[in-house]
DNA sequence: TCACTGATCGTCT
DNA sequence: GACGATCAGTGAG
């Protein structure tokens, strides 16, 4: 009889203070949630950091009430609605309050692959989970988990990278209309499930 | 492979 | 009342 041992979320403590510094840090670290169904997880391959001074940032103009987990302790979620269609996952990234955060943009799933495609009929592959929008609803992460402590053993939560992580690219973020030329992207070079055109990838 | 477009709605001005 | 950290579908080169 095979022991499986349930990933650990990752401490506070162990998570950089800094936005960039967090956004480089969760490339290869894995997301763990427990759906009813059964628990998922998938590898963070691509990251985007929005910064306290940043004008593309929800934080830019002050707390509200929507955006009040990304001025919160670092490690907590902040989830919120795009474009009135898509759930999009961050995880705020400095001290309490300083309002700054980084999105995850896309993963690789590790476990619960069935369960993923249940919730995205038809899909498979990269195109399960390579973007924004794909991934909360591939892993069934919603408005219900902003706030939620990630460091905290929950339904979901951050855990350590279960493999050696590749080497981390660098680019200008994706689909911005401010701040649209900082190179504030990170991935893991190479990896079939990220987001974006191909070119910006080579970096 | 890229460019363009419509869908859709909570949040803030 | 306008906007937006997206996605899927379509059509051109």
């Amino acid at each position: 009889m095979v022991k499986v041992r349930k990933p650990k979320p990752l401490k506070r403590a162990d998570l950089p203070t800094e936005t960039v510094a967090l956004a480089r840090f969760l490339i290869g670290a894995t997301i763990v949630h427990e759906l009813p169904e059964g628990p998922v997880a998938a590898r963070i391959v691509e990251t985007e950091a929005y910064l306290p001074d940043d004008a593309a940032s929800h934080t830019f103009r002050g707390e509200t009430k929507r955006n009040r987990p990304m001025f919160g302790e670092r490690g907590h979620a902040y989830v919120y609605l795009n474009y009135g269609v898509f759930w999009l996952f961050n995880v705020s990234s400095e001290k309490a309050g300083i309002g700054a955060g980084v999105l995850v943009r896309a993963v690789e799933p590790l476990f619960g692959v069935p369960l993923m495609q249940a919730r995205r009929p038809g899909k498979s592959g990269p195109d399960l989970t390579n973007g924004p929008g794909k991934l909360t609803l591939a892993m069934g992460i919603g408005p219900q988990h902003s706030g939620l402590d990630l460091c905290a053993r929950g339904e979901l939560f951050l855990a350590a990278p279960i493999a050696p992580t590749g080497e981390i690219g660098v680019s200008t973020r994706i689909g911005l209309t401010k701040e649209a030329h900082r190179p504030l992207r990170f991935f893991e070079r190479g990896n079939p499930f990220l987001s974006g055109p191909r070119k910006l990838n080579a970096g």
